[in-house]
DNA sequence: TTTATATGTTACAGATCGGTAACATTGAGA
DNA sequence: TCTCAATGTTACCGATCTGTAACATATAAA
């Protein structure tokens, strides 16, 4: 199997504030994170994220009871932290529905070049872990899910002539892009994310 | 680690048909990829294949130099049958271009039933190797670059306004549909597919 | 029948996997 | 200063991983 060799090229230092201590706990998750994000799940290791955390596997442990629910607390996160970026579009632009959609469209663009190749943590969790039983995927699908609707609600309070049909079109591209990124480049489709919304947009119609 | 258990539930039986001797090579082949698909390529280890193939890990390595060689090979065969099926499609309505590009939606919308839950086997083999250098990269990006070309074709010759965005549109949601079935589940947007292609087909416009 | 090639069998190497036991060390609050 | 909880350290378990060596067997062509 390719070896590629993670190994910890960067230590606990860097993650908050000066002066601010970090315990291992938050350490673990954040390490964890970011390896699975960059490496894949199933490619990472305990002893690699211990390691690379500035702790032990002892500690880690002692925190999440296996490496599954490690899993799991890491897309929580950042399934979190999701949801405050659309709540932030949301009270951004209150009582402007069409303000709404036009700034997550902005904010999605953005993602594509933030993300840069790797997508959506939990949509590439999901194809890592099919096992239904898994304590990731309640996560995942509970998310999305979330999401999916968020994107109706918008599409309705800014009258869409379609809105279930309009948020369903915004999701599948939005995820599409996404995970084609990985295959075909950054320069593939993806990359014209916010005009296909746009157009998309316009044609559905308002009412 | 969610161990799952594979194992083999099937023997080399039913691969080809009777009196044709189905050598260990294309028995690997065929179970490995059968094993990628269902449970994940890192999911699984070479002793599984050779044991559900009926044969052993050594014959495997004297037709396979290594197991990354192996999803390399198991991916091009995939993407073989699809393009002879896309063929297929172009053959079956030529001269009629819009009739290509009506059946091809028909084409992928049996796709959401028939990959049930698991998507496209390339675009998941992108996200469980995102190492640059493994062969079953090249694989995965000729193809999809390849069939994201046919679809603009398609869209040029059945004269639509503006070919390469409604090409990428139908990708993208093609792309979208596939992953998110294994996010949200069968019944997510995916299952709307079909309509959503159509409508935005007809809103982009012929000359 | 002889010969050469493909395949099967067994055992193993070296590494890594997830996970744990036992014990040492740190550090902050009382 | 004492105490106690969190953390660190080391060593280990059994299983699994990719990959190989050596040898036995089958099989088809000559």
């Amino acid at each position: 199997m390719s070896s590629m060799s993670i190994r910890l090229a960067y230590t606990a230092a860097g993650a908050g504030l000066p002066g601010v201590k970090v315990g291992p706990r938050a350490r673990i998750v954040a390490v964890a994170r970011d390896l699975f994000y960059r490496h894949g799940i199933r490619a990472v290791g305990v002893d690699t994220i211990a390691a690379a955390a500035a702790t032990n596997k002892m500690t880690l442990y002692r925190h999440f009871p296996s490496k599954d629910l490690l899993i799991a607390e890491c897309l929580r996160e950042f399934a979190l932290e999701c949801e405050a970026d659309w709540e932030q579009i949301s009270a951004g632009h209150a009582q402007d529905p069409d303000g709404q959609l036009r700034a997550w469209v902005g904010y999605v663009s953005d993602l594509m070049i933030k993300e840069a190749d790797r997508g959506c943590a939990l949509a590439n969790a999901a194809i890592e872990l099919p096992d239904k039983d898994h304590p990731a995927r309640r996560v995942i699908e509970e998310f999305k899910t979330a999401q999916r609707e968020q994107l109706v609600i918008w599409c309705r309070d800014a009258r869409y002539i379609e809105p279930d049909q309009l948020a369903d079109e915004l999701f599948l591209l939005l995820e599409g892009a996404r995970v084609s990124i990985q295959s075909v480049g950054i320069n593939g489709p993806g990359a014209r994310l916010s005009r296909m919304m746009q157009t998309i947009i316009y044609h559905n119609g308002r009412l």
